[in-house]
RNA sequence: CGGAGUGUAGCGCAGCCUGGUUAGCGCACCUGGUUUGGGACCAGGGGGUCGAAGGUUCGAAUCCUUUCACUCCGACCA
């Protein structure tokens, strides 16, 4: 390609909107255009890198015997309605209607539809197991898009979804997925990590996502120094740690502590340590068709875990919950216990069969002391929030907090969805089983942001060799130099010939406008054809290094090919 | 969905408070010339329904009302 015929807009200053190495550099260089909130262009060289991440993931997925296929983009509103999750997805699903008035959406997801085209099909477990994907555009309404390509509405995304006769075949397979993803982003050249996941409203036995470790993340992931545990914050573990026991001087039983709410008024007022407290937050949990308070109690020094909570009593999500909401239910705000709960309630695991706590006394200005769980029947669930510093549950090393950036997610489904949609096959005993079912998906446009995110310098894109829109860039300094043009077209010509993703800078701009180029397009080298020529030498540019070296002109062509 | 902000040339902005001929500036663009190893210089030139609708006024980019779009912080994010 010669620069002179492509359409690749660069700027000099990049737009106001954008904040991230990435939605800037893509913006600046000519990759993308915005279009509206969270829906972007992609410009010659964008595609060409879109393509290429396309297909990496395509090749390897196929080396695993997955299967392409293209599922409607539009999809009827019948089978959303079918698996339930018409009400439950929310205003992400964009729900539109036809000259006939049908109902559509269009596709956040495919579960539903690759069930549907699959289960009229595959009726035994003889033409099971199946691995299907897709590489296709999806719509999901964000409530606020942001960062580019980071998190847009419409995006390209690889959905795969594969079908089993049990279980253990689907762990095999989720496996062999975990396996792929990872060869893709190897090759890619991404740094990554493997996290467990929440696996959230979706359900299923398990999930994991892969994170590209970037300083502008969205996730906290949860790492081990020691050994390869890592997991998502909202799933995180952590090894229970040694507590300092510390009682208050009153003795165990009811302590007047008159207007004492927070934790840090409380065990200084007693002086006793946060975790030998119980605290207590409520919240208002949200379901599909009801609401109500529920109570969570965890550790006076730990925080708790949203996440984890939702998935205890298995709301949708929680609301804000006022005062006086609080006085109309008799409860006191800072003064609960967990005594003689009226409430639905859930405890922290770490706090079964322990003792000697202070908590509220359910009563306006009074706390208990000497509060024990032993024996106590109570709901006890993992609750809290990992801190940077926990112990590894694992190894006992310490773990660290990281910024991560989801670009894949593997989930184990189970029969969730075959089940609600009726999809089922006839086992080895002829009886007719729902699919067990493996779901997985990759943000393919996500990891065109994701490459720049994690490789990049002050001037400009680094593209890997997997992902560059171009593996060279001839730089003629002076085009009105007919010795330099000349060299420059011949070395192209041969270049190309031999295969080589070569662009020759060929544009009546000076050097400095060319180079400039060269760096914020970050392809990884460059070759400049300049006055050197008159002595017999051109230089090699390395787009990391910024170094230069230069080399004879006959020796050129040879040099680059072994690179 | 809550809070804040911005819409004036392709991009970045000034003008608005205090209404007054043809609405400015920088970059980019076009023509000619000089230049050519780190985003050149000189001269000339093109490009705008001032986000949209309505209102006030002799007169609106400027004041008022409504509306739309986009951005940021938060909530949310199979």
């Amino acid at each position: 390609m010669r620069f002179s015929k492509l359409f690749a807009p660069t700027t000099k200053d990049a737009p106001k909107d954008a904040l991230l190495p990435s939605h800037i550099f893509l913006i600046r260089g000519g990759f993308i255009s915005q279009v509206g909130s969270g829906i972007y262009n992609f410009l010659p060289l964008g595609k060409i890198v879109l393509d290429k991440i396309k297909n990496v993931v395509k090749q390897e997925l196929d080396c695993i015997d997955a299967q392409e296929t293209q599922l409607g983009f539009i999809t009827p509103s019948e089978l959303w309605k079918e698996s339930g999750r018409y009400d439950k997805f929310g205003k992400e699903l964009l729900r539109f209607k036809d000259r006939k008035s049908n109902e559509f959406v269009l596709g956040p997801t495919h579960e539903e539809a690759m069930v549907d085209l699959v289960r009229s099909r595959v009726k035994s477990y003889k033409q099971l197991p199946l691995n299907l994907y897709q590489i296709n555009i999806k719509f999901r309404d964000e409530a606020r898009p942001r960062y580019g390509l980071l998190r847009g509405r419409e995006f390209l995304m690889k959905d795969g979804y594969s079908f089993h006769e049990d279980e253990e075949d689907l762990k095999r397979e989720f496996s062999k997925m975990q396996l792929c993803y990872e060869n893709i982003l190897k090759r890619l050249g991404l740094e990554y990590r493997v996290v467990d996941a929440d696996s959230g409203a979706i359900g299923g036995s398990g999930s994991k996502e892969i994170m590209v470790l970037a300083d502008n993340g969205e996730d906290d992931i949860v790492v081990c120094e020691g050994c390869d545990y890592a997991a998502n914050i909202e799933a995180a573990k952590r090894k229970k740690p040694d507590f300092e026991k510390s009682q208050p001087k009153q003795g165990s039983g009811k302590i007047h502590t008159p207007d004492l709410k927070t934790i840090e008024e409380i065990s200084s007022f007693l002086e006793i340590k946060p975790s030998s407290m119980v605290k207590a937050v409520v919240k208002k949990a949200i379901y599909s068709d009801n609401e109500e308070i529920v109570l969570f109690f965890i550790r006076g020094c730990d925080v708790l875990q949203e996440t984890k909570a939702l998935s205890a009593c298995g709301a949708i999500e929680f609301a804000d919950i006022s005062e006086n909401e609080l006085d109309n239910l008799g409860i006191d705000a800072g003064f609960i216990g967990p005594n003689s709960q009226k409430l639905k309630m859930f405890v922290d695991l770490e706090l079964s069969n322990e003792k000697d706590f202070v908590c509220g006394a359910n009563e306006k200005d009074y706390h208990i002391s000497g509060f024990s769980f032993v024996d106590k029947n109570f709901e006890y669930v993992d609750l809290i929030m990992v801190q940077e510093g926990d112990l590894c549950s694992c190894c006992g090393r310490e773990l660290k907090i990281t910024k991560g950036i989801e670009v894949g997610h593997i989930f184990m489904l189970g029969d969730t969805y075959s089940k609600a949609l009726n999809a089922t096959f006839l086992d080895r005993n002829g009886k007719a089983k729902p699919y067990i079912m493996g779901t997985y998906g990759m943000g393919i446009s996500r990891l065109v942001a994701v490459m720049i995110e994690q490789h990049h310098d002050e001037k400009g894109c680094l593209w890997s060799k997997e992902s560059t829109p171009f593996a060279l860039s001839i730089i003629v300094s002076n085009v009105k130099d007919k010795e330099q043009l000349s060299f420059a077209q011949t070395l192209y010509e041969k270049l190309q010939n031999a295969g080589v993703e070569v662009l020759l800078d060929d544009r009546a701009e000076r050097f400095g406008f060319k180079m400039s180029d060269f760096e914020l397009l970050g392809f990884p080298k460059a070759v400049i054809v300049g006055k050197g020529l008159a002595t017999g030498e051109v230089q090699i540019v390395d787009r990391k290094t910024l170094e230069k070296t230069s080399i004879e002109k006959d020796k050129i062509f040879d040099k680059l090919m072994e690179i």
